[in-house]
DNA sequence: ATAAATTAAATTGTGCACAATTTAATTTTG
DNA sequence: CAAAATTAAATTGTGCACAATTTAATTTAT
């Protein structure tokens, strides 16, 4: 058989079963704070940079609406954002923290710390694979637009 | 903020952010086989592998029959894989590519050329990351088991 | 000023991904 | 051998992810 087609020749699916991987390694402390991964990244967002578009967040985060509409509609029902719609321009959406959803802050302040303990990976390594991944990122983004 | 709560974020995101940017790459290029990423997974190891259980496909790919069972069900309709039970253990089901399902492998042999074209990524920083990957995977799998 | 174009979000539809449970077959044990 | 345990796949239910379309609001260009 050609070398092309073998499963431990490609780049992409260790990519893409890593990055599965690590998410489930989110999983069960996320789920503490009742929240999904996806969710975090967009509570990470809104306790970054405070109330935010619907395109802002997409835009961040490279989601579109229609991944982004109905995710946050369960993060209202969670009563840990609100949505209005913007009465300058009614096509936008604001979405804002509500003061549960800036409490949970607090809770999530110890995410990142769990994860590198569950990780396990070495700062060195961490590092590597960021420099790697962020060059990547930016080839892409740049090539394909 | 920590610096391991920097760290972890900042690299988790870019590690899901450029797995579903790879993927995409590979969307329009599979659209031309009528397949989706995971279909072509499972496709590389049935090429490379011939007829196996669908326990046996999910080891490989880190999938469970949650998810096999209906992509399965889907590449049987395209008719490039049939599934059947083992007569000697009835619990257990083959998959096994059809004449159409091996006669795709041809065409599938450009495709990772190709991937390599729209990626625009040297040679060394593909290797590179399949290293660093391929490292913390195994240091995950390991950890965590 | 109004028709055409653009924009933002929502909607619709398909296909993963995975936890939890169920079903059915096979093995193990008492 | 029969009950209990285990195993493989299927099923059920929730939540992304994204293409394509729709809806409604706003801009723009005539």
């Amino acid at each position: 058989m050609s070398e092309n087609l073998k499963l431990s020749n490609q780049v992409c699916f260790p990519l893409y079963s890593l990055a599965k991987e690590v998410i489930k390694q989110y999983r069960p402390i996320l789920n503490e704070l009742g929240l999904t991964y996806p969710q975090y990244l967009v509570m990470l967002v809104l306790w970054e940079e405070g109330s935010q578009n619907v395109s802002e967040i997409g835009n961040q985060l490279f989601l579109d609406s229609g991944t982004l509409t109905p995710l946050l509609k369960r993060l209202e029902q969670k009563n840990i954002i609100v949505r209005k719609r913007n009465p300058e321009d009614e096509r936008i959406v604001t979405i804002s923290l509500t003061e549960k959803g800036k409490i949970m802050k607090e809770k999530a302040q110890c995410v990142p710390d769990r994860i590198a303990e569950t990780l396990n990976i070495s700062t060195e390594d961490l590092l590597n694979l960021k420099t790697i991944i962020d060059k990547i990122n930016i080839q892409i983004k740049t090539t394909n637009n």
